[in-house]
DNA sequence: ATATAGTGTGTATTTATTACACTATGGTCA
DNA sequence: TGACCATAGTGTAATAAATACACACTATAT
């Protein structure tokens, strides 16, 4: 290694594809852009990466400034490099996808930043024209969620703490786009072992309320080296 | 959109994991740098992109220029952008993995380029120690390949058109490093129907002359989208 | 002719997947 | 307080897939 090297620098952003699930549905967190290029379109939360600053890090900064959390799961899924993708010349975007437990933010408002006129959860399958080619890089992230819940416990990180077995097979149903048997699905999701049954109930339903599990930390740890298999099983 | 934007330029490099499969073991190619940084280093081919090109482009452009090759198997890997990854300055890398049929290669010379030494095959579980952060690309490389090899047939771009059920067995064993029953992983592989078996035998063996088999191709189209689940046995 | 080295084959057991329908419970409302 | 509503919660039989396991066959070389 010598020292006398030019000094290079690399410009490029990183947008994010936050993803939530509220009340059955699966929503991606979109701000409306208040800056050239695409001023007042839709987009996906990003911006330039500084030069001090690793990739993960400034998604991670991504995201505490759109929903004031950290520690939020989140995982690279792409770069794109189109010729076109950016007006100012070819910018590259390494894109991210994010997992939130909505509820977590219901209380909280969206913040807005100087780049955003507003950011608002829009449900995964209305979604507006947006800017850039973020509507491709949605795309792409809703695949690998897919396919990552068949072989990891990443849905998890969608639910809040406490849930029901039930608003779980609406998560892997909303995902896959598909009806689950529910026998079949609470068999199979009990026996991986990952599940611990609390002594407490659903709360403020009509109806007979059901009960509540939470991830069992340990065994997640687990699972996630041997990797579990979902079936893909059809039927309706 | 509005036209009098300044004009921005990224720039990071490519780097391509380029794997072979030769007598039972899997390779890499490497090369020995001719220029600084690392300048006498093993490293992986690769190079800074340029501003009219596409990654991918820039991709094919590495392969050939190694291989003489084109329409080789590749797909994006992962974008490593630590900060002192590159002693010029935080240069991002988005590095590929390339799957290449050895045996087409081996009367072939591999190309000498500006920024190499030379250019030579590496067995996978003995590499040099390597510049940058290229040791960990080649890691990750290895990991995504190991699993989609589960779901997807890519192992056939590491073999020869033909190839008998042997070849293939053994390329599935040094992927995963592990041995498997030949009894069910033929009668498994036969049972996805993606072969198709040739009436042509094995040649210059001093032992029984093994059939040979070609991928099907319609099939193979079929099985990428239902994906395949090859399975995990853990016998011996 | 025989030694060698790898090819090629079958079955029984276990485990996972699927299909399928009724009773239990808690809350609301008349 | 009883009927009703909406959802929770449960079991079994049939089928398919995964696993464990061992020996006879064949082409060639000597």
């Amino acid at each position: 290694m010598q020292s006398n090297l030019p000094h290079l620098q690399s410009t490029f952003t990183t947008d994010c594809v936050i993803f939530g699930f509220h009340e059955g549905e699966l929503k991606v967190l979109l701000i409306e852009r208040n800056e050239y290029p695409f001023k007042g379109w839709w987009a996906l939360p990003g911006f330039f990466v500084e030069h001090n600053e690793t990739i993960d890090d400034a998604v991670k900064r991504i995201l505490y400034e759109h929903t004031g959390l950290t520690g939020i799961y989140m995982e690279q899924l792409y770069t794109f490099g189109g010729l076109k993708r950016h007006p100012q010349g070819r910018i590259i975007t390494v894109a991210y996808y994010a997992l939130l437990r909505l509820d977590d933010l219901k209380s909280r408002p969206v913040p807005i930043t100087d780049f955003a006129r507003q950011a608002v959860w829009h449900p995964l399958n209305d979604l507006p024209e947006l800017a850039f080619d973020h509507r491709h890089i949605i795309d792409k992230s809703m695949a690998k969620v897919r396919r990552k819940i068949s072989y990891s416990p990443i849905a998890f990180e969608l639910l809040p703490e406490k849930f029901t077995l039930t608003q779980l097979q609406q998560l892997y149903e909303a995902i896959w786009g598909r009806k689950l048997d529910k026998r079949n699905f609470r068999k199979k999701m009990l026996n991986y072992n990952i599940l611990k049954e609390l002594p407490e109930f659903q709360r403020g339903v009509s109806y007979r309320a059901a009960r509540l599990y939470r991830l069992d930390k340990r065994k997640y740890a687990r699972v996630f080296q041997n990797e579990m298999t979902f079936s893909r099983e059809t039927n309706g």
